[in-house]
Parts: structure tokens; sequence; C-alpha cells
DNA sequence: CGGCAGTAATTGCGAGCGCAACCACTAGCC
DNA sequence: GGCTAGTGGTTGCGCTCGCAATTACTGCCG
């Protein structure tokens, strides 16, 4: 069975996995955010900020470099910014060389938050997720997962 | 390496996989809206909402059942329901047995649009997940991410 | 029958986010 | 040097969504 344009349609197989994608995605946030909230009472996307700026040296790194880590728009990461740093766990630093840039470090406040939290996450994202697959399921799942990001940035490559 | 509480640091396969489902979920929504919206100039959600619709006898169902097949809460259901009957795609109506209830019905022209817009839909969601993938691995990963779905529903189970 | 707990859907409100417009600044070209 | 194109970050605005409170109704128990 093909569509009006001739693509076929998706089969069984093909949309239970479709769906399952979206599915797990919605759930899996859903539980790992209610679950750190009431546990240490804060949000997954603020942790995420906080793991990635204790990955750098220094704890310090360009918004827009921050952003793409993040997964997030400038304008996005900006205001998520503004509540961490209103709640002292992260400040903003002018770029020496580029008055334009601006980084954004982790205080000690932010790095003690962060290892405080670290250990619940971890706990629950084993707990809801790493492990209720085998490490063969892991690396196909990563894998897989991979080859869809692969090419699928939000570029525009409209070349006919 | 363990974390203060005894449990173990994700290593970097666990790493991988969790971050993979999360880049992969984020890009593929944010392209297939892209084109979804470009080709036909409908959103992905509201175009979900007429799949489900349409997969049931006379184009109808209860409020309630809608919400949890598209994973949205019942006031995000009232809302999208509103826009989609200012466009004459849906109508509702009243449930005769039970006057709280509700039906999300699918109209003739609502119809139209699903029939319109699905051929585009199908060929991006092939293009951008389904074609990258062997048969072997979209079930295996449907199968992986059953997985992690499977009891994580939201509904609360604490029990000491 | 009368009251009351439970349920279906909607509404008030506020959080989070992206796009487009907007500074502030840099860099390259004359 | 001065002008212009481009870049990094922030702000105005609007959209989507979830939670809690609300409305309208059902169904049960005395």
């Amino acid at each position: 069975m093909s569509t009006a344009r001739g693509v076929p349609w998706l089969d069984d197989i093909e949309m239970h996995a479709w769906r399952s994608l979206l599915r797990a995605h919605a759930r899996l946030l859903a539980r790992l955010d209610a679950d750190l909230q009431a546990s240490q009472g804060i949000s997954v996307t603020d942790y995420e900020v906080l793991v990635q700026l204790s990955e750098e040296e220094g704890g310090s790194m360009r918004m827009s470099e921050l952003a793409d880590r993040l997964l997030l728009s400038p304008s996005g990461l900006t205001r998520r910014l503004d509540g961490l740093v209103a709640s002292g766990m992260v400040e903003r630093h002018r770029c020496p060389t580029d008055r334009r840039g601006a980084f954004a470090v982790l205080t000690p406040a932010g790095h003690a938050r962060l290892r405080a939290a670290a250990p619940d996450h971890v706990d629950h994202v084993r707990r809801h997720f790493v492990d209720r697959l085998s490490r063969k399921q892991l690396e196909a799942l990563a894998d897989a997962l991979d080859r869809v990001t692969f090419d699928n940035v939000t570029t525009e490559s409209s070349c006919p």
C-alpha cells in the first residue's frame, strides 16, 4: 500500500518504533523531572546546566557553546541562566578578549548543589532507563539513535 | 567509581545511550515539525490529533481517551482542540449517555486535511527516521524503548 | 428522595521556550 | 580612520503546556 505520492505507508513495526520513541521520551522525562524535583528540589533542565558547566575546565563556558550542548536556543539559555544566577549557582562573566561575549561560570554553591543532587539523579536514570537494558541493547540503542540524529541538524539544506 | 550513596556512575556507553535519546528526540521532532509546517501548514501535534481520530470508528473519541493517546494533559487537549475546532477540522459533541463527557469528532474537512498531509508527513518520517534503520534495528529500538516505558506511567507508586 | 464522594471537561494562571527584533561589539575593506 | 557586514547575547512577544481550582454532572449509600 502506498500514499498518493508513491511513498509506502508505515507498517506495524515501523509505526511501533516511531511511537515507542515518542512515548519513551515523554514518560521518561516526566518521571525523571518529577523524581528529581521531589528529592532535590531542582529541575532536570537546571541540573543539566550544572552538569555541562562542571565538565568544563574552570566550570566556565561560553553562552553559545552551552546553548548548543543543551539543545537550547540562545534566548532559552539566557532565561534559564537568569534563574540559576538568581539562586546563586552560576555567575555571568564578560569575555575579556571579545566584549560581546559572556561566560557562564559555576559558583562553589552551584558545584555543591550539583554534588548533592547527582547521586539521586543517577539513581533515577539507572532505575528508569539504564538498568532496564542490557549492555548490547544500550549500544544498539545509541547506534540507532545516532544514525537518526546524523545530518538532522536544524540548518536548512534545500538544494534542488 | 560510585556516588556517595553507593550507586555506580554512568559509564561511557550508558551515558552515550542516554544523551543519544535526548538528542535524537529533540532534533527529530524539530525537523519533522518544520518540514510539515513548511509543506502543509500544519503542526505535527495537530496532525497527530487528526490521525488518532481517523483511526477510530466514526472519527470520534472521548476527550480523556484522546488525551491519553496523545500523551497530553486534559487541559492541554482542551486547548489544542479549540484550535482545530476554530479551523473547522474537528467538532465537539456532547455524550448522550453521560452529559459530563464530550466527544471530539473529525469533520469531512478535517479528514480531507489529513489525507492531504499524510503522504508528506510519512515521507518525512521515512527520510529522517525509518529509512535510516534496518528492520532489525527498528525492532530492537521498539523493544528497548518499550522496556523503558513499561511501568513508567506517571501514577505515583510510593509504598514504603 | 437527599446528600456526598467521585469523575469529565474546562478555565485561571504561570513556567518554559523559540522566533524575530534589537543592542553592543568585532572585523574586514576602502 | 570610517563604514559596513557579521556575530554574541538579550528582550518583546506569542505559543504550548501542566497544575490547581472550578463547573457540571453521575452514582451510590443511607
